[in-house]
Order: C-alpha cells, then structure tokens, then sequence
DNA sequence: AATTATTAGTTGAAAATGTAACTAACAAGA
DNA sequence: TCTTGTTAGTTACATTTTCAACTAATAATT
C-alpha cells in the first residue's frame, strides 16, 4: 500500500468534501456554461429567484452564504443578459428587488431540468439510504 | 414557507455540496492560513507528500486530481517557504522527486493534528451512521 | 436637528485560477 | 538517425475571486 502512516487523506472531511463538490460541479459545469455562459456564481444567483422568488442581493447573500461581491457581479452580468431586472424598494431606496425576466425564467427551467436530470445520475451511483444520508448530513454540514 | 416550487435547492447535490464543502474549508482554511500563509493547494501537496511520501508532481497530480499548473505553483511556493526539496531523477531528468524537508515534516505534523481534530468537530453533529455513510458516499462522487 | 454608526451595494486593485502555449526530455516509428 | 508524438513541468495571459475602500441611504445617539 501507498499510505505511511495511518491518517487517511480521504477520510478527511474537507479534503474528502472539496474533492466531491470539486468533481460535481465540474461535471454540471459544463453544461451550464456551453449553453449560457454561465458562471457559477450567476446559476447560483438565477436558481435562487427561480426556487425563492424575487429578493434582494442581501437576501440572496444571506441564504447562499456568497459574499456581496459575488452576488453584486452575478447580478450585474445576469442583468446584462436580460435575464433579470432591478425594481426600486419604496422603503429602502438603498436596495432593489431582483426579479426574473421571461428570458430568465425559460433559461432558469431549461437548467433546472438539467440540474435535475444530472443529480439523478449523481444518485445513481448511491443506494437509497446512502443518497439519503448523504444529503441530510451535508445539510448539517453546510448548516443549512 | 419561502419556496415556490418542488425542486429543493438545498437537495441538488452540487449545490449542497459546494455549500458543505465552502462552510467546511473555510473553517480550517483559517487554521492553516494564519499559521503558515499557505493556501488551499499547498497544504494540499503538503499533506499528499506527508501520508504518501516522496513523489514527483505528476504524482500528486493523479492522485489529488489537481491540474499540474496549480502543482506547479504550489510546489514552488513550498519550496520557496523551504518546506520541499527537489530531487533529480536518474532515470528521467524531466521530472523531480518532492521530499519534505525537517520544516515540511514539521509544519505537516502540526497541520496534521489541527486536521484531525477539526474533523472530529466536524463529525460530532452528525450520528455515527451519517457520518460513516457520509464519507462512503462521498468517496464514490468523488471518484477515488 | 446634527453627529455617528450601520447597512446595501458597487468599484478598483491585488491575488489566485484557468487556459493555452511553451521548453526540455523522452519514446516510437519510418 | 530523423522525424513525429508524448510527457513533465513552467510560464504568460486572460478571467475570476478576494479584499478593502468607497457611495448612498437608513438608523441610532446626542
């Protein structure tokens, strides 16, 4: 065997976690970005209206745990593509609404059903109790 | 509730496990960025080189999954910190083995117990099952 | 009301990453 | 041996990310 001593690189959870997220989005990557040049960062934003609703750039912040940065360039290239538009918050005139548009909502159902069809095909690979598992661990995980 | 629709975002597996994984590194990225100044690929090789051994950088390339160029850089950077030593190969001159030096070999050790106790914390939210089936399935996304 | 502190979001510069092109050494085939 | 192809590793350049500083609006304090 390879190993020298008894740690064991892979059962280490942050390495083990960043090798799986690393090799699975890798994978839904491509897809996502072959067909609308998509970064990650901007599926993330559009998923997020898509599955929630409208909200601000801080709700989308607080929920995702992205830093405002990314959130506020997402944004800004999402609203480049027309795929959201910004509405002014009589309240708050400090944020906006994000919402999407029909070219947002077409583009957030055709890759949420690729989304779909690609966890499924991750799944495969698990038995029920471990798909199961999984997910309800890496909930607690990401604290969630 | 705050959802819209069926499709859970908190269930699609990249997603969830990019979300586990940043939540999960960015807590010991702490650790070793304060202590050493290293980042995510160095402690990487760092640690490759301490529980496999010796090895050329195309070793670890294969085995972590890393692209050759970030190795490259991470290589330099330790060597640069005086954590590795290169070593020339007889049989094939294009390549170097990587060997850890004393200060490697100690700055491994000491990560390495930072490590370990960072994933027990980890592991204590979650019941011996989840935890078990976790690293399980995570072993098979990951491809390892 | 006037000052100070916070918050939402943006921007610019620096650091890190990804991609492609590169050098140098080796391997294979003609 | 002389191309041609492959592999180890580095480097240059473009794209992203990070970090800190910023603007503008709101909230809190005096």
């Amino acid at each position: 065997m390879t190993e020298k001593n008894s740690f064991d690189l892979m059962l280490f959870l942050p390495y083990l976690l960043n090798q799986a997220a690393e090799e699975s989005s890798m994978a839904f990557q491509k897809l996502y970005k072959d067909r609308y040049g998509m970064l990650r960062t901007e599926w993330r934003v559009l998923f997020h209206l898509g599955i929630f609703g409208d909200r601000t750039a801080r709700e989308i912040c607080d929920m995702s745990r992205l830093h405002k940065t990314k959130v506020s360039r997402a944004v800004a290239a999402l609203e480049k593509r027309r795929f959201i538009v910004r509405e002014k918050v009589e309240e708050d005139r400090r944020s906006e609404i994000l919402k999407l548009t029909k070219a947002g909502q077409d583009a957030y159902s055709d890759l949420r059903s690729i989304a779909e069809t690609y966890d499924q095909k991750i799944s495969t690979d698990l038995t029920g109790e471990e798909d199961r598992i999984l997910r309800q661990a890496l909930v607690k995980i990401a604290r969630l």
